[in-house]
RNA sequence: GGCAAGGUAGCUCAGUUGGUUAGAGCACACGACUCAUAAUCGUGGGGUCGGGGGUUCGAGUCCCCCCCUCGCCA
């Protein structure tokens, strides 16, 4: 037995998440959680909610409620959705939470402390009418490339060209529309990135298991241009961690906040905190290299764009920390999830959302064809001709039509009990070692995180136990020889609960149901498959269960590729 | 423009250090079965592995050039 630490990158506050977003991060993760969980290890799985930053100021604003208001129901909201879901955190956190603030301060004054802070003054846009500073993108004007009206002031959409926002012509605050804007000077921390070069190449360097994309993106931001740059990790903005506080090491920064993107990935260690104040539980022997995780393994999830800040940001601010942290031992990043020939987006409104989804259909659904359709080695695309023909091949046809066929098949002629009589012979010799062999090739993918062949193999499986019943015909055999239909039947039965058993990591819901149909609560993992096969003993009653997966039908495919073709209000 | 990742059957994807007739699922066709959610099982057709050169006895797999998609950076 291992123990695990498992993270998903913390989802934004602002909005609910789409399905891109889902599969990206927290959906993987949790499978893997639950795959760890069923095979005895311990695991502490944790996730929150990213609250910090000027998006959620203006969202709050939008929504005409104080910040942290807008914060702490936007949470509640994610935290239901994420349950709909089957999420399995132990803890859904948040980053402004006090323990996120304490924690997020230490690491600033201890990285002072080790000089790897630097004080740089810069000049910023500020609103006069706003009464604050504007980050670039909240600035619009006119391009001075190719005289776009809204471009804004990192970059113009019209003609892709990076700006800086004094180069704007009628510069305009898009928070108010005021044009009252001025270059102000204002002191910002930098994290010395740069002094961390080294030793986070070597790291990098060292995990010749992590997936390419992850590697392949660190390297490049290690190494690109003048390499790894210092960057600025506080904002003046109300709406964050305070960068003054008591016993900081540098004056004059009143009024100002950590970065997000600073205070977010600490949020991990916090949320453990937070979990260990809510349940009672030790969060540094899962986070202190000196009181007892130096034997935790580490894994983070998340989609592409996150990678940076997590194989070089927070491993700077861990390592730079000199203290005894636990830093992450794998990181398995994704590509993104299209929508119907373009992307996902959650400012534009475009594909489905996690609320949406649940709407529609029963978590599994989406569950099952997100996770087997992970955009692991490219980007992957949703449409709902695939999403349609894959559900309801893989989950009603293959694995909930063989629960009806067994159950009704042994209700109709031998009741709702394990039939008694007949014998094992070749035919169900050669089924168990079928499913020993894929077992063992199912876990190893989970292992490693393959889990589009995870989820490959897992059907495989549940076809086998199809290939077995149509060989072997209880149903003519019945006929003739009542004994060897029974023992035929007893088998397939105990597969159904062997199926729940290594599905639940996939299918949470579904597999709860075949067991409960089954009348057992037994959730032993098969480690030995012949003996797994007989868990149900002769005479143990079930209930013949309503079809687990009802299919897609056309017409609402059709519906709902109208309903989701433009764009959520 | 620079860099990275992709471009393999109609669709979604596997293809180890180059090695026999390039694989799987879906879709399609045919057959079997009739217990079951018109479900299942079997068989088959279908690909000049983005394009063009090159190395090699032999390349989807290595090298060079070009094209396309997507991302990051400038």
């Amino acid at each position: 037995m291992a123990r695990h630490l498992i993270t998903s990158a913390i989802p934004y506050i602002n909005g609910i998440k789409h399905l891109g977003n889902l599969v990206g991060s927290q959906l993987p993760a949790d499978l893997y959680a639950r795959y760890l969980r069923a095979r005895g290890h311990e695991v502490l799985f944790l996730c929150a909610t990213d609250e910090h930053g000027t998006p959620a100021e203006l969202a709050a604003a939008k929504a005409g409620k104080p910040v942290d208001a807008y914060c702490a129901e936007m949470h509640a909201v994610q935290a239901e959705i994420a349950q709909g879901f089957s999420l399995s955190f132990d803890h859904f956190g948040r980053s402004s939470s006090a323990q996120n603030r304490v924690l997020t301060q230490a690491f600033a004054a201890r990285l002072a402390d080790q000089g790897l802070i630097r004080e740089v003054t810069e000049k910023q846009m500020y609103s006069v009418a706003d009464g604050r500073f504007l980050p670039d993108r909240y600035i619009e004007g006119t391009c001075p490339n190719c005289g776009f009206d809204s471009a804004r002031g990192d970059q113009c959409d019209n003609c892709t060209k990076q700006l800086d926002p004094v180069d704007l012509i009628n510069p305009r605050s898009t928070v108010s529309g005021s044009t009252e804007l001025e270059l102000r000077e204002t002191k910002h921390l930098y994290l010395r990135q740069s002094e961390m070069k080294g030793a986070l190449a070597e790291w990098i360097e060292g995990k010749q298991d992590w997936p390419i994309l992850t590697t392949s993106i660190a390297k490049k931001w290690l190494n690109d241009g003048d390499g790894l740059q210092d960057r600025g990790i506080t904002r003046d903005l109300s709406w964050g961690v305070p960068v003054q506080f008591e016993g900081a090491p540098w004056a004059g920064m009143d009024g100002k906040v950590f970065y997000v993107w600073f205070d977010a990935p600490i949020e991990y260690i916090a949320c453990a905190q937070e979990w260990a104040a809510a349940t009672g539980g030790d969060w540094e022997r899962w986070w202190r290299t000196d009181k007892g995780a130096e034997d935790v393994t580490y894994t983070q999830f998340m989609g592409k764009d996150n990678v940076p800040f997590h194989t070089l940001s927070f491993p700077a601010t861990i390592l730079g920390s000199n203290e005894p942290w636990k830093l992450v031992d794998y990181i398995k990043s994704f590509n993104y999830l299209n929508y119907d020939g373009g992307q996902f987006s959650t400012s534009r409104g475009r594909g489905v959302f996690m609320d949406q989804a649940l709407s529609l259909l029963p978590a599994d659904y989406w569950r099952w064809w997100l996770l087997s359709h992970a955009p692991e080695s490219s980007d992957a695309e949703f449409t709902w001709e695939n999403f349609q023909q894959s559900t309801n091949k893989d989950l009603a046809d293959v694995l909930g039509n063989l629960v009806s066929r067994v159950t009704k098949f042994c209700n109709a002629k031998f009741g709702a009990v394990v039939p008694d009589g007949g014998a094992w012979g070749a035919a169900e010799e050669a089924l168990i070692a079928e499913v020993e062999g894929r077992l063992v090739a199912y876990s190893t993918h989970m292992e490693a995180m393959e889990v589009r062949k995870a989820a490959i193999e897992l059907r495989s499986i549940w076809v086998a136990g199809n290939e077995y019943l149509q060989a072997s015909a209880p149903w003519t055999v019945v006929k003739t020889d009542p004994a060897q239909a029974a023992a035929q039947i007893r088998l397939a039965l105990n597969l159904i609960r062997v199926y729940a058993v290594i599905s639940q990591p996939f299918i949470p819901t579904a597999a709860a149901s075949m067991m409960t149909g089954m009348r057992t609560d037994d959730w032993t993992w098969p480690d030995d498959v012949r003996s797994a096969l007989t868990a149900l003993p002769v005479g143990h009653a079930f209930d013949v269960p309503e079809v687990l997966f009802a299919k897609i039908t056309d017409a609402e495919r059709e519906a709902w590729q109208v309903q989701f073709a433009g764009v959520r209000d």
